[in-house]
RNA sequence: GGACGCUUAGCUCAGCGGUAGAGCGCUACAUUCACACUGUAGAAGUCACAGGUUCGAUCCCUGUAGUGUCCACCA
């Protein structure tokens, strides 16, 4: 029996879901589920729960429904976060950091490691994730690192990937190249230095507006826009660097903006995006100034070498304003890129590193979306993903750091790059290049960004590059769940690298959710301290409760206001459907396999198999789309409004026993119509549990397991035709509804019973009411029987209620209440007249439309010639 | 600067070419009946604004305003 009070921390560590989630059924319709890798640094936030139970409701439906579903775990390596972590930890330890070999840390971070998947696997089983762990994967695993050198190796032989000196932008602080999606940017307060640069064959000055003086020492150039008059007679002209006495030239250039800053800029081709391109297209020199610490190299005066990036700037205004150079200082709003790992202000530097030429993956990885191939739900993040694939820039995967997939190139003594699968391979490829026997190859240091094999994941996860059973049998058929905020670093690429490597889409769906934020639209964030810790929540609420709040908030293309309180909505559902469990346990309801729902007799049990006969189809089609919010409001409102309000309600008299002996209507079958009841009871209830499952997994297995099924299953089809008993119970439902209402409206004692008394000419209507007469009056606080006097009287379909409230009516309002209602009808009545005047309307409408307008008139007149007779009733009376 | 969303009840949000919906909150009543994490009833809306299409627009189109997000941008 259930205990009292619905307590889920009691019952939920009970339950595990491994032996469903690794059950195969190899005759069944693969499907799968590709869970998005968090980091493994990671402990799982809010956002991971929503995606997590998404998905994890996708997959028990897809198990419901019969299908084969691999439902695959897995953890990224998170190459630089997973690295500064790491080193952070024993910083605290008192390990300095530098001080380690690259063994000794990796073996370090390898330690780490295990600690952290194991406790995100803790919480992912804490938050009901029915993924198959026994397959857990990570982006190191063996096979992905042959997986990684194999593409890596492949793309460098079609071209797609090559090592060169570009522009890169350079984080100081972790002393790595990040790519540019690794680039934040954020306003700042900063300054505009207004510098004068003297000509250096006559007096005069150009101005030169900068927020970043320190830089003027690899200044290569003056550009102007050619058609700016004021500096028309400039061009090619020599002006002085600052400070530094260099003489450069004054080139014409359209980059140069006449609106922006004095219409003169320094061009610095070594430290700055825009300023490379012009130094490209007038073959200026580059004159790097800075070191990869962020300190100023011996290309300047010996003063400024080795100084750090912004002491150097205060040192060069300093100095400006000593030598009346500095012109004036504007203070300015402006956008200044940072590490999206370190917070560092980034530097463009100009090095060597690896790139993949992402361009040409981007085109097929376009088309498979263009052609339909590939899906996004909801459809519009296609524009953000096209936008970005149509304009991207080569990518840049090498990072100085030492966790990660080290880069499979090798260097000859003559720095001649040999790339190969293992070394034994490279030094294949050098021994026959050099025609030596013996050829001493050093392997490149860098290792490669994260978001690389990321985006191997689809296929590396199926054990590629082995040719496995499972890749053969789930890849291209996965749906990937995830947030707007890696359609670039991980989306975009999973269809690239898929294509490429597989010559096939990995999969056709990508559901994108929105993003989880405070109860008042905030991103969340540990600064603001506006975090909501789901495993907390869950804890206190139980993980049904937080996974149904949470999709029951969600909506397509919107962002999730979240708050504490909000899993109340949960909590108080399912603490609802607890207790209308206990209660049909309390009352004898079991469950009889052999009960088939058109055996019901009874119309209130005809009744609610019509509403979950009806609920099926729309929970279905909610759960096809992806519509997790619909499903949780069609369940709600089926449990808690007609089965917890209506039916409980209405067969509590049956339920319990006194009913039996004191029913007359009933012959011999009273027995059987209790057990009939309480079956159908416990049927209806099963059903639920089956809907639910998939959402709010731990309380349906502890309640089904209270009504003595251990298996779940999604209900089967009802085909039963209860048209009858479905509109005689809508009936009853009105009936009481608006007795409870003129009695509450008009102030009469609720624990009173009132008189009513139902007239109807309709002998079916009567029929009706004698049959679930006590029920009526039961529910509606009424007792049925002749009145005299004053009524007040209400009209239901065929019907005329009238309600002896004694001394609570009122004549004169009566009849004011009545005329009302008549007036409210004749415009209702007016209004689908006007158009059923209109030739047009006729014309152009649904036959079916001016069918309903028709009946909407019909009925308006039914109803009002009854009021109209309440009416002359009371005036005579 | 470019793109994409959003604007519906006090709040959070569904919805839809044919009489405007839910949850929470609010108001009144009920006090031990499975459930106060409850029940019953009720109040509450110019569907941002202006045009257009249509027999009919909250819904489709155009524009305006407000608001949010992403991309680009170190003068």
């Amino acid at each position: 029996m259930l205990e009292k009070n619905f307590n889920p921390e009691c019952f939920e560590k009970n339950f595990s879901f491994e032996a469903e989630a690794s059950l195969k059924k190899p005759d069944a319709v693969p499907f799968m589920v590709l869970l998005p890798p968090p980091n493994v640094t990671g402990s799982l936030h809010i956002g991971h729960s929503l995606c997590y139970t998404i998905q994890d409701i996708i997959a028990r439906y897809k198990r419901l429904k019969g299908y084969d579903v691999l439902f695959q775990p897995g953890l990224d390596h998170a190459g630089i976060v997973m690295q500064l972590l790491v080193e952070k930890h024993l910083y605290d330890k008192g390990v300095e950091k530098g001080t380690l070999t690259r063994e000794s840390l990796l073996r370090e971070i390898w330690l780490y490691k295990e600690n952290f998947a194991n406790t995100i696997v803790g919480q992912m089983k804490a938050l009901g994730i029915s993924c198959d762990f026994s397959r857990q994967r990570f982006t190191m695993d063996e096979n992905s690192n042959r997986a990684v050198n194999k593409i890596f190796v492949k793309l460098f032989n079609d071209g797609l990937i090559y090592r060169g000196k570009k522009m890169v932008h350079w984080d100081p602080l972790i002393g790595s190249a990040v790519s540019d999606l690794e680039v934040v940017e954020k306003e700042v307060d900063g300054n505009l230095w207004y510098i004068k640069y003297m000509l250096a064959d006559s007096c005069g000055h150009i101005s030169v507006a900068t927020t970043r003086p320190e830089t003027l020492f690899g200044d290569v150039a003056v550009a102007v826009n050619p058609c700016d008059p004021r500096y028309k007679h400039f061009i090619g002209q020599e002006v002085i660097i600052p400070l530094v006495g260099r003489k450069i030239r004054v080139i014409a250039d359209d980059y140069a903006d006449m609106e922006k800053g004095t219409g003169a800029v320094k061009i610095t081709p070594a430290h700055d995006f825009k300023d490379y391109e012009v130094g490209v297209r007038h073959d200026l020199p580059i004159i790097e100034i800075m070191n990869t610490k962020g300190e100023l190299n011996e290309n300047v005066p010996v003063l400024f070498q080795k100084m750090e990036r912004f002491e150097a700037r205060r040192k060069v205004i300093e100095l400006l304003e000593q030598e009346g150079l500095l012109e004036k200082v504007e203070k300015i709003r402006q956008k200044i890129p940072y590490g999206d790992r370190s917070d560092a202000v980034l530097e463009p530097l100009i090095m060597c590193q690896w790139f993949v030429d992402a361009k040409k993956l981007a085109d097929p990885a376009i088309k498979v979306v263009q052609e339909g191939k590939t899906k996004f739900i909801p459809k519009r993040w296609e524009n953000l993903y096209f936008e970005w694939l149509r304009n991207v820039r080569p990518w840049c995967i090498s990072r100085q750091i030492w966790w990660g997939h080290r880069i499979p190139a090798w260097y000859g003594p003559d720095g001649l790059v040999f790339v190969a699968e293992s070394f034994e391979e490279a030094r294949a490829q050098a021994v026959k290049f050099y025609g030596k026997e013996e050829v001493q190859l050093t392997q490149d240091e860098d290792v490669l960004d994260t978001w690389f094999s990321s985006g191997m994941w689809p296929f590396i996860t199926l054990g590629w590059p082995d040719n496995t059973a499972e890749l053969k049998r789930f890849y291209s058929k996965m749906i990937i769940v995830t947030g707007f905020d890696i359609i670039f670093f991980w989306i975009a690429r999973m269809i690239m690298m898929g294509i490429y490597c597989l010559g096939e889409i990995p999969f056709p769906d990508v559901f994108i959710h929105g993003l989880v934020r405070d109860e008042k639209g905030r991103k969340m964030s540990k600064s603001k301290g506006n975090v909501i810790n789901p495993l907390d929540l869950c804890k206190r609420y139980g993980a049904d409760a937080v996974r149904y709040t949470l999709v029951s908030l969600s909506s397509p293309g919107r962002d999730i206001k979240m708050s504490e309180q909000a899993v109340e909505i949960g909590r108080n559902f399912l603490t609802k459907l607890w207790n209308v469990v206990r209660f049909a346990q309390m009352n004898g309801c079991e469950y009889d396999r052999k009960f088939h729902p058109s055996q019901a007799s009874h119309p209130m049990a005809k009744w609610i198999i019509y509403q979950i006969k009806q609920m099926i189809p729309h929970v279905e089609n909610s759960m096809e789309n992806y519509r997790f919010d619909e499903v949780t409001n069609h369940l709600y409102h089926c449990i808690w409004n007609s089965f917890c309000d209506w039916y409980m309600e209405f067969i509590k008299p049956i339920l319990q026993k006194s009913y039996s002996t004191s029913e007359k209507c009933c012959d011999s079958s009273c027995t059987s119509l209790q057990k009939e009841i309480r079956t159908t009871t416990a049927w209806a209830i099963l059903q639920f549990l089956g809907v639910l499952y998939p959402i709010s997994p731990f309380i349906s297995r502890k309640l089904s397991a209270e009504m003595g099924v251990t298996d779940m299953s999604w209900p089967s089809d009802i085909n039963v035709d209860f048209k009858d008993a479905v509109e005689e119970i809508e009936f009853l439902k009105t009936i009481i509804s608006s007795v409870r209402s003129v009695k509450q409206c008009l102030h009469f004692p609720i624990g009173e019973k009132v008189k009513i008394r139902i007239e109807s000419e309709d002998p079916k209507v009567m029929d009706v009411i004698s049959r679930h007469n006590e029920i009526l009056c039961r529910m509606a606080g009424a007792y049925n029987e002749e009145i005299s006097g004053q009524t007040v009287s209400i009209v239901i379909n065929k019907a005329i209620i009238r309600i002896d409230l004694g001394d609570k009516i009122n004549i004169v309002e009566e009849k004011t209440r009545l005329n009302t209602e008549i007036l409210k009808l004749k415009k209702n009545r007016e209004d689908a007249l006007s158009r059923l005047a209109d030739d047009n309307f006729l014309n152009k409408a649904d036959e079916e439309v001016i069918q309903e307008h028709k009946k909407r008139v019909n009925d308006i007149n039914e109803k009002i010639q009854k009021v109209d007779h309440i009416i002359q009733c009371l005036g005579t009376t």
